[in-house]
DNA sequence: CGTGTGTTTCAGTATTGACTGAAACTTCTG
DNA sequence: CAGAAGTTTCAGTCAATACTGAAACACACG
C-alpha cells in the first residue's frame, strides 16, 4: 500500500467510521475500492489493512449484510474471496433509506404524543416529519433517474453483466 | 417529562448518536421539537434532560453551528433562549450536502490515484463517486420541491395527497 | 477418517469520546 | 464600581465499543 492508498483508506476510515459504520469498515470498504486486484482474501485485507483476523471477519460480515461487498468462492480454491461489487451505490442508497424510514417512525411517534395539544404545539415536529417522509418518498426516484443517465451516458453500467464477478484463475 | 417524551426523546438520542451526532445532541434536539414552550433556557434544558450546564453549553454550541436550533435572547432578561426555528430541515439538509460534498472530494482524490493505471481499475470507485456527485447535484432542487408542494399544499403536504403523511389522532 | 488450511467466535484490552462539575470568565444591574 | 446571575471552558471520569488474539469450529482433500 502506498502512502497515497494509505491515506485514502485513513480517510474513508474516518469518513464512514464518523457516519454509523465503523472504522475498520471504511478501511476495509476504502481497500475494496482501489485495490489490484480488485478481489482479496481474508488474509490480503488482514495484511493490507494491519488488522486481526478476527476484525477482518467481523468487518466483512457487516459490510455485507450492508450489501457493500461481496463474498466469492472458486472451485478448488478454499479461500474466499472479497469485493466491491458493481451497482453498490444503490445499496448504500437503499440502505440510507431504511434509515430515513425509521426517522420517519419516531417522528410519527413524537406527532402521537403530541395529539392532544394545541395544533401549534406540533408545528415544529410536523415540519421535520414531512420533509423526511417527502425524502423518503422521492429518492427512490431519484435513484432511478440517475441509473438512466448512467446507461446513456455510458460509463461503468450497473446491473449488467458484471464480468468482474469471476475470479481470473 | 412524561414517560412518553421520555422514550421519544431517547429514541431520538439513540437515532441521532447512531448518525453522526451525539446522542446529547439528538436528546437536546428532540426536546426542543415538543417542548413546552418552545423556548428554553439552559436551565430548563439541563432539568428536563438531566445533564450538566457543561453539556447543555457544548451540545447547545453544536447544535447550532448545524443550523439545527436557534439561540435568542429578551432584553432585559439576561438568560439565553434555545428553540428550533422553522424551516429547521433546510439546515438539516444543507448539511447533509456538506456531507456529500466531502464524500465526492474523498472519492475525487482516491480516482487521481488510479489515473496511471488501466482504465478498469477505477471503475469501482467511478460508480460511487458518480452517485454521490450526481446526487450533491440534485438534492437541491429536490429540497426546492418541497418546499413549493409544502406552500401549495398548506400544512404537511408532500407533492401528492400522501395521506399516510397524515398521524391518525 | 485424519490432517491441514481457513474462518468464525468470544472474552479481554485498549481507545475513543461523551458527560460531569468546579473554576474562570462575561455581562447585566443596582 | 461592586455584586450577582448566567455561561463557557477544561481537566478528569466514565462508559461504550472497536479491535486483538487465541481457541473452537468447519471444510475440503488425501
Amino acid at each position: 500500500m502506498t502512502p497515497d492508498e494509505e491515506q485514502f483508506v485513513a480517510e474513508m476510515g474516518q469518513f464512514l467510521g464518523a457516519s454509523g459504520m465503523t472504522p475498520m469498515g471504511g478501511r476495509m470498504w476504502g481497500w475494496l475500492l482501489i485495490c489490484d486486484p480488485p478481489e482479496q482474501t481474508a488474509d490480503d485485507l488482514a495484511t493490507a489493512l494491519r488488522a486481526s483476523r478476527g476484525a477482518i471477519s467481523g468487518t466483512a460480515r457487516m459490510l455485507e449484510t450492508a450489501g457493500m461487498i461481496k463474498r466469492l468462492t472458486r472451485p478448488g480454491d478454499r479461500r474466499e474471496y472479497f469485493s466491491v461489487p458493481p451497482g453498490t451505490f444503490d445499496a448504500l442508497i437503499t440502505n440510507s433509506g431504511r434509515t430515513f424510514r425509521r426517522f420517519v417512525k419516531v417522528t410519527e411517534q413524537g406527532l402521537r404524543i403530541l395529539a392532544d395539544r394545541p395544533p401549534e404545539a406540533s408545528e415544529r415536529l410536523r415540519e421535520v416529519h414531512d420533509a423526511y417522509a417527502f425524502f423518503e418518498r422521492e429518492v427512490p426516484a431519484l435513484v432511478e433517474r440517475f441509473k438512466d443517465a448512467q446507461i446513456r451516458g455510458g460509463r461503468s453500467t450497473t446491473g449488467e453483466p458484471a464480468p468482474s464477478d469471476r475470479i481470473p484463475a
